[in-house]
DNA sequence: CCTACATTTGCATCACTGTTGCAAAACAGT
DNA sequence: ACTGTTTTGCAACAGTGATGCAAATGTAGG
């Protein structure tokens, strides 16, 4: 009640703890756009690389955040908005990353058009990622 | 004439040499699926991994092969059927993933489809990628 | 075919991302 | 507060990708 942070955790059977509380807290102040790895280590120095990389998995095991593929071999992450839970995530949004700012963005009210599979094609999984330059950057 | 592969280099103004020819001719036996640089790296042993690395750049820049984001960190690269020149890419097609076999390929009749943009978002490149079963392991 | 110039290759090196095993520290429930 | 479980930090490792430089290779002209 107190602490959004602490009842994310809770919610979720997750320990709580100290690291854990301030990366979600990054998420929380920082949702405009996806952080990376490297961004947190950077913002919580005093906080072990492995660890970040756990709580990563472990909030995406949860369903709290979400990864979003970067085509720069460096995956980033953003709070899930509702729908996902524990196993199941439901993010159906389009991703657009900014070639100026290099920032990564969910476009939540533009969802992931339905495509049609080939004969014998099984979907199951469909990511949609845009680049370009966003609201910002264009002033 | 002869050898496509020299035919295609040359087309591009590349010099021709083995370790080029060798990578070529990888994609041309192998169109049914991406390749990675890891891939191409234990087929054609001898080649150091640099040369591989910039050969791949190199087919890139001229619009030989196009590169698909993996979400596993490794790109993949597949030849272009066409449309494709010097500088641009018109690669509008959908790749699909296989999670059983690991396999990536280009689904050259499925095109990704129009997504309207928020105010203020310029798009210029839209990529899709759709995870699941393909046909080959659905048997 | 040989020479001279331009390009490419291989090597060493580096930076970054992500994973694993293990002992010490922190947490949860009683 | 105590005990058992979970998490953390550390060390080490594997993979991807980039760069600088000297040696090797390719290209074009005669």
């Amino acid at each position: 009640m107190q602490d959004p942070t602490i009842d994310i955790l809770k919610r979720n059977n997750l320990s709580v703890t100290e690291g854990r509380r301030n990366i979600l807290q990054l998420f929380l102040n920082h949702n405009a756009s996806a952080l990376r790895h490297s961004d947190i280590e950077s913002s919580l120095h005093g906080l072990d690389r492995v660890t970040i990389y756990r709580t990563l998995q472990a909030f995406t095991e949860k369903g709290i955040i979400h990864s979003i593929p970067g085509s720069d071999g460096a995956a980033r992450y953003a709070l899930c908005k509702g729908g996902c839970e524990q196993g199941h995530h439901h993010d159906d949004h389009v991703h657009f990353v900014c070639v100026r700012c290099g920032s990564t963005q969910c476009l939540d009210d533009v969802h992931v058009p339905y495509v049609r599979m080939p004969e014998g094609f099984e979907a199951t999984k469909v990511e949609m990622v845009v680049s370009g330059i966003c609201s910002k950057c264009r002033k």
